[in-house]
RNA sequence: UGGGGUGUCGUCUAAUGGUAAGACAACAGACUCUGGAUCUGUCUAUUGGGGUUCGAAUCCCUGCACCCCAGCCA
C-alpha cells in the first residue's frame, strides 16, 4: 500500500481551493459542524466531522461546533455533552467557538420582522392540515393562503403577539411569501416560525416561538461568517431557500455544498432509528458496541485514528453509496496490528494435560509483545503441566486442510514446546471431548526443534493454574441484511439475533490480570479485544473489536456452503430419481448414485 | 413535459478531450513460531443508443435506472 503522504482530494476541496484562488472569501476558510442535540453521533457524522474540521484544518481555516437547537421538544442536554466528547475523542477541536443556534434567537427574530416589514413574510392562520392541502403536491402547484395578503401592520402585530405567548401552539405560523406554484416544494411559502410553548434547555421560557431549520440554518451560517457550509445530499432542495433568505435579507452569504452521506453495509445510519433501538431495548444503549455510533465504536475498541483513516479512504462524492464493512475492519486491523500488544487468551477452553511434564514444575517462557514493534519488548508467560487450548484447535477427525491438533499429531505451543496428542478423553454421556492428554518434547523448548522437524500449526495456550478468568463478548453485524432500511417491512425484523455472544469461561494469561478499562490487545490468532467498562475486580470483561483475518474460517465456510449445495443437489437427484421411476417405472441404477457420491468427495 | 440530483471493477473513490488509476474485497503464490502481519502476482468497470472529434468516462442529442422534495423535523 502506498503511503498517505498526499491526502486524496475530493470535489469539496477542489471548490475550496478555487475559492481560495479567486479570493472569494478574502482567503478565509471557515466551516462548521452543526449537529442537532437529539441523539448520539454515528460514523456517518464522523465522515461529516472529518470533512468540516478536516478541510478547515487543511486550508488553515477554522471550524465551529454549533448545536442546532431550534426544536426544544426533541433536544436534550445529555446529547450535548456526548457529542462534544465524541468530537474531541476523534481528535478535533473547536477552540472557543462553541455556539448554539439559540444564541441567535434574538437576531433571528429581528430578521423575521425585517422580512415582514418588507412584505416578504406573513402570519398564517391555516392549521397543519390546511397548510398541507394548500401546499399542493410534487406534481401540482399549491394555492395561496387566504391570509397571505394581510397588511404589514397586522402581520407585525400578530407576530409580536405570537412571541408574547398570546396564542396556543399551532394557532399561527409565520411564513415566507415566495411562490405557491414553485416546482420546488421548499419554496411554497415555507414556514419560518412556529409556536411551541416548550422549555428550551438554554433559553428557558424566554421564547414560545422557534425558528424553522431553513430560516435558522442559513442565518446561523451567515452570523458566524461561515464560508463553506457542507451538508448532505437531502438538503439539495433546500439550497434555493437557503439562498433566498440570505439574499432577501441582504446579509453575508455563505455557500451551501452538498455531499453524499455515508452508508455502511449491515447497519443503519439514522439517529431516529438508532434511538428506536436504544429505547426499545434492542441494544444496551447508545454506546452498545454493536451500534455504529462513535461511542459504540469507541467502546468496541476502535481507535480514533482508524475511524479518521476510514473516512479518508471512503472519499467524498455526490453519488449515493454503501460502503463495505470490510473496509472499516481493515482500517482498525491496520492500526491495531501496529499498536496492540499480543497476549494469549483461550476463549473456549479445552484442558490439555502434558503427561510427561513434571507435576509441580513451572517455567517462565519469553513471549514477544509485538512482532511489528520490537521496542514493545518481551514478557514472561508461565508454562505448566495442565493447560488450556482452544476447542477449535483440536479435531478428533481432522478434515482436509485442518492442520491443528488431532490424535497422534504434533503441533507447537507458541513460545513453548512441541506437543503430541496421545489420548482423547470424552464425556461418556455426551461424547464431547473433555480433555486431551499429550506428551511434550523437552528439546523443543522455546518452540523450535533441534532436529529441524517442522509442525504445521502453532497454537496459543494458557497455563491452567496461572490463568485469569474473564468474560468475552463477541460481536457480529447488527443486521442480517446489507441495507435494512431498504426493506418494505420494519427494519427491526432484520436485527441479527447472533449479534452478541457472551463467553464466560475464558482463560487469559496472567499478565492480563491488571488490564485496565479501554486497554486494547491482540489475543493471538483470535482478534483484537479491549477491556470493557463493565469490568470489575471480580471479573474482567473484554469486547472483541474485530477478528483477525482468518483463512481457515473462510475454508470452513466454503466447505459448509459446498455441503449445503451438495445436500440440495442430492435432493434434486432424488427428485430426478423419483421422476425417472415414475416415468419409466425403472429404478435408477445404483452405480449411477455411487458415481455421484464419488464425485462429491468433500472438504 | 413537476423540480432537484446521481450513474466508472463486487464495493468505495480517481481520471476535468490524450495509456481508464488506487484502495478494500476476491483469487493464486512466497514467507512466517499468530492459518496474523508482510511481499508478489491475477481478476473484474465507464447506464443503453446515436453524434462531434485524429482521439470521448469527459462535449452534444436521446433513452434507461436509482435517490431526494408534499413535517408546524433537521
Amino acid at each position: 500500500m502506498n503511503s498517505m503522504d498526499s491526502t486524496p482530494t475530493n470535489f469539496l476541496k477542489t471548490i475550496v481551493e478555487n475559492d481560495l484562488k479567486t479570493n472569494k472569501y478574502d482567503g478565509r476558510v471557515h466551516t462548521r459542524f452543526p449537529p442537532e442535540p437529539n441523539g448520539y453521533l454515528h460514523i456517518g457524522h464522523a465522515k461529516a466531522i472529518c470533512i468540516d474540521f478536516g478541510i478547515a484544518e487543511q486550508y488553515g481555516g477554522l471550524c465551529n461546533l454549533r448545536f442546532d437547537d431550534t426544536n426544544p421538544t426533541k433536544e436534550n442536554p445529555e446529547y450535548i455533552k456526548a457529542i462534544q466528547e465524541d468530537i474531541h475523542w476523534l481528535g478535533f477541536d473547536w477552540g472557543d467557538r462553541l455556539y448554539y443556534a439559540s444564541d441567535y434567537f434574538d437576531k433571528m427574530y429581528e430578521y423575521a420582522v425585517q422580512l415582514i416589514k418588507e412584505g416578504k413574510a406573513y402570519v398564517c392562520n391555516l392549521n397543519e392540515q390546511e397548510i398541507r392541502e394548500y401546499r399542493g403536491t410534487v406534481k401540482q402547484p399549491g394555492k395561496e393562503s387566504p391570509y397571505r395578503n394581510r397588511s404589514i401592520e397586522e402581520n407585525l402585530d400578530l407576530f409580536e403577539r405570537m412571541r408574547k405567548g398570546e396564542f396556543e401552539d399551532g394557532a399561527y405560523v409565520l411564513r415566507a411569501k415566495i411562490d405557491m406554484a414553485s416546482p420546488n416544494m421548499k419554496m411554497r411559502d415555507p414556514l419560518i416560525y412556529r409556536i411551541r410553548h416548550a422549555h428550551h434547555h438554554r433559553t428557558g421560557d424566554k421564547w414560545c416561538i422557534y425558528p424553522m431549520y431553513d430560516f435558522a440554518h442559513c442565518l446561523e451560517d451567515s452570523i458566524e461568517r461561515i464560508t463553506h457550509s457542507f451538508c448532505t445530499l437531502e438538503f439539495e432542495n433546500n439550497r434555493e431557500i437557503y439562498d433566498w433568505f440570505l439574499d432577501e435579507l441582504r446579509v453575508y452569504h455563505p455557500q451551501q455544498i452538498e455531499f453524499a452521506r455515508l452508508n455502511l453495509r449491515y447497519t443503519i445510519m439514522s439517529k431516529r432509528k438508532l434511538l428506536e433501538l436504544v429505547e426499545g431495548g434492542y441494544v444496551k444503549g447508545w454506546d452498545d458496541p454493536r451500534m455504529p455510533t462513535i461511542s459504540g465504536l469507541r467502546r468496541r475498541g476502535y481507535t480514533p485514528e482508524s475511524i479518521r483513516n476510514f473516512c479518508e479512504r471512503i472519499g467524498v462524492a455526490k453519488s449515493e453509496s454503501i460502503v463495505d464493512l470490510a473496509l472499516l475492519e481493515y482500517c482498525i486491523r491496520e492500526d491495531l496490528n501496529k499498536r496492540a500488544p499480543r497476549v494469549m487468551a483461550v476463549l473456549r477452553p479445552l484442558k490439555v494435560i502434558i503427561d510427561n511434564y513434571p507435576q509441580n514444575r513451572v517455567e517462565e517462557l519469553d513471549a514477544v509483545n509485538n512482532p511489528e514493534d520490537p521496542s514493545m519488548g518481551i514478557r514472561k508467560v508461565p508454562f505448566s503441566r495442565v493447560l488450556y487450548i482452544e476447542q477449535d484447535d483440536f479435531r478428533e477427525e481432522p478434515p482436509k486442510k485442518f492442520y491443528r491438533l488431532a490424535p497422534g499429531r504434533e503441533v507447537r505451543l507458541r513460545y513453548a514446546y512441541f506437543i503430541k496428542c496421545v489420548k482423547v478423553v470424552k464425556d461418556k454421556n455426551t461424547g464431547k471431548v473433555t480433555e486431551l492428554h499429550c506428551t511434550y518434547d523437552p528439546k523443543t523448548r522455546g518452540g523450535d526443534s533441534p532436529d529441524g522437524r517442522k509442525v504445521k500449526a502453532t497454537l496459543h495456550w494458557v497455563s491452567a493454574a496461572h490463568s485469569v478468568n474473564a468474560e468475552v463478548r463477541l460481536y457480529d453485524r447488527l443486521f442480517t441484511v446489507e441495507n435494512p432500511l431498504s426493506k418494505k417491512d420494519d427494519f427491526k425484523n432484520y436485527l441479527n439475533p447472533k449479534s452478541l455472544e457472551i463467553l464466560t469461561e475464558c482463560k487469559l494469561e496472567p499478565s492480563l490480570k491488571n488490564a485496565s478499562i479501554g486497554n486494547r490487545y491482540q489475543f493471538e490468532r483470535k482478534g483484537y479485544f479491549c477491556v470493557d467498562p463493565d469490568s470489575s475486580d471480580k471479573m474482567l470483561v473484554f469486547n472483541r473489536t474485530v477478528t483477525l483475518r482468518d483463512p481457515w474460517a473462510k475454508i470452513q465456510k466454503a466447505a459448509e456452503e459446498k455441503k449445503i449445495n451438495k445436500d440440495w443437489s442430492a435432493e434434486m437427484r432424488n427428485e430426478a430419481t423419483n421422476f425417472q421411476q415414475n416415468s419409466t417405472g425403472e429404478k435408477f441404477a445404483p452405480t449411477c448414485r455411487d458415481a455421484f457420491s464419488h464425485s462429491d468427495e468433500s472438504m
